[in-house]
DNA sequence: ACCTGAACACCGTTCAAGT
DNA sequence: ACCTGAACACCGTTCAAGT
């Protein structure tokens, strides 16, 4: 029962999403590899470094496109949702590609390639840069509300009648609500220049 | 050594400030208080509901201010201004208060109130809800960012020469550059039905 | 009404030692 | 190169029992 890095973030993933992020454990993970807890410590640092990997290989999964010949932004939309449907294919994707970015380790892609979409615009740099971030915090907690809801749908899915309300902002077209709200703000400022 | 549950949160919300959310456990937390742990559980069901209490508490401990005499779009980028306020206040406030939105457990004070700021340019309740969730999940981010960017430069402060850099977003006008970006968008809507 | 004591079933991480 | 075994210092939560 020998191991490679790459079999403990394939495992990592594997529990991550059949159990979901809170249920990840360096313990669970190790059973599930028929291995020793101490074991993953050969193979990662510590739980936040194998966690960063885990982001990585899910940011490295998804498709790559090619959006320069479009207009910034469509890019930037396409974009939008394109991190959207990564984050959704894994339970709990959202939260930890989030953490993962948030603590500065890793998972900076959709950062940068938002950054480049808006850029494309012809906005200068600071400026592409913060609205990327604005985009790319609406994403992260749109997506973690979703998730989150997902959840807590499918526990006690048979008892709880469920009351057919979609609740807030799970409902289909409000990510690409808000999303349309920021990029229509962004525009907004480019037509000032441009006018 | 008698507790009511008013005492229980104010140690917790004493230990989230010295020491971060991170290390704010029952356990710690009932040592502050020169209790067992166990005595917890009789003032709060868990963990969460704790949280979820503290959340209220500092929530409640935020100025009111009546903004109804001005334009919904003042109101909107005030409310979230003050939000950001609060957030910013306690140690992990961002972390602490948007998981319990998250959960659904409470702290849902900030969303009603981006909803009627909203809602008081004369939007329909649920473009006025979906625009608030946009503006929440910016403010969230980013004050998350912002706190754990605090984080990071406390710890070795000393041995790194910190790079005088303020990183991604950190920097003062971000907010209200991502802020005003929103409120853009959502003006931008406005005058597409009044025009 | 509020707390103790003891237990249950867990965590992440380190480190000498094995093969 | 990859893992075991054992330990350290923790978690959240339950529950009978005390006052």
């Amino acid at each position: 029962m020998r191991h490679s890095a790459t079999d403990v973030v394939a495992a990592a993933i594997g529990i991550l999403d059949d159990y979901g992020l809170a249920d990840l454990s360096m313990r669970r993970l190790a059973g599930s590899l028929g291995v020793q807890p101490s074991a993953l410590y050969w193979h990662f640092q510590n739980k936040q470094t194998l966690l960063a990997a885990m982001a990585e290989e899910i940011l490295g999964r998804a498709p790559v496109r090619d959006l320069d010949a479009l207009a910034w932004d469509t890019q930037t939309t396409e974009r939008a949702r394109m991190l959207r449907d990564t984050l959704l294919t894994y339970r709990d994707g959202a939260e930890l590609i989030s953490t993962v970015h948030a603590f500065g380790l890793g998972a900076a892609g959709p950062e940068e390639a938002l950054t480049r979409a808006v850029a494309a615009g012809g906005f200068a740099p600071p400026f592409a840069h913060a609205a990327a971030l604005t985009i790319l915090h609406f994403v992260f907690g749109h997506v973690s509300g979703e998730q989150q809801q997902l959840q807590a749908n499918s526990v006690g899915a048979i008892d709880a009648p469920v009351p057919a309300a979609p609740a807030q902002g799970s409902d289909p077209g409000s990510f690409e609500f808000g999303l349309g709200l920021i990029v229509d703000g962004i525009r907004s400022r480019h037509s000032c220049v441009r006018n």
